[in-house]
DNA sequence: GTAATCCTTGACGCGCGCGTCAAGGCAAGA
DNA sequence: TCTTGCCTTGACGCGCGCGTCAAGGATTAC
């Protein structure tokens, strides 16, 4: 299939597929008249792309996913690298959620001081 | 005091502060020569922005602060349009608690798939 | 034949908060 | 006077994941 109909297929865009090409995760074969060709293994491949960055997962983390479907395995994180993947994005978003809670921790503390405040200059 | 000086006693760059003065967040005085000329209130200024920076405000969520204490008040945080920020950031922050949450368990059930297919494979 | 719809590559835009030159003016010390 | 070190404005760079033209070639439908 060409690359309409795969970004069709995989709810995606042409200028996407494109860009992900040109990140090394999605190489296509190349039609006599210079047109990408796909098949379904690419379509998977893309829908693996689609369902990490729907995880929070940048382009370069699902590299390794990627290149786990290419080298034969039935699903992405059949190797060793996507579960080290896994693991460290785990992480990072542990940090992320650490960093989030005591900035949350901080805007309520001002919040409720600001509000001590204004009761104070009512009650003057 | 000069923007070098100002920079230095804020603990930030020339650069920040002019940025900031683009952005509408701080106004300086000219000297004849040209040169930007800042008080003390500039200082106090320049510090809540950057309190309000470390609890992920973004430039444009201080501007209430900043109007707040150019009006005369004691605290940035003593105005109508301050404590409303800090509500509506408060819930942003819930929302990307509530996401990143979603996510990590995303990332977790998928890591415990992954594992136990591998257990499975080891097994045969 | 021709119009519509695909495809190609290339390049700029965006949001955010500055960093980092660049080219020049002003002030103060030796 | 010359150097040094401040200051000025202006403009490009960055990271990320594409969106959005642009200019042209290929294919398909009529």
């Amino acid at each position: 299939m060409r690359i309409g109909d795969l970004a069709q297929r995989a709810g995606t865009t042409t200028r996407a597929l494109r860009f992900y090409e040109s990140q090394g995760l999605l190489m296509a074969q190349r039609a006599p008249n210079g047109y990408r060709e796909y098949d379904e293994d690419d379509l998977r491949l893309v829908t693996e792309v689609q369902t990490l960055q729907g995880i929070g997962f940048s382009l370069d983390d699902t590299r390794p996913f990627v290149d786990c479907l290419r080298s034969g395995h039935e699903s992405g994180d059949s190797c060793a690298d996507s579960i080290e993947t896994y693991r460290r994005k785990l992480a990072e978003v542990d940090g992320y959620l650490d960093r989030l809670t005591a900035i949350r921790a901080g805007i309520q503390a001002k919040l409720h001081d600001a509000q001590a405040r204004q009761r104070q200059e009512e009650r003057r």
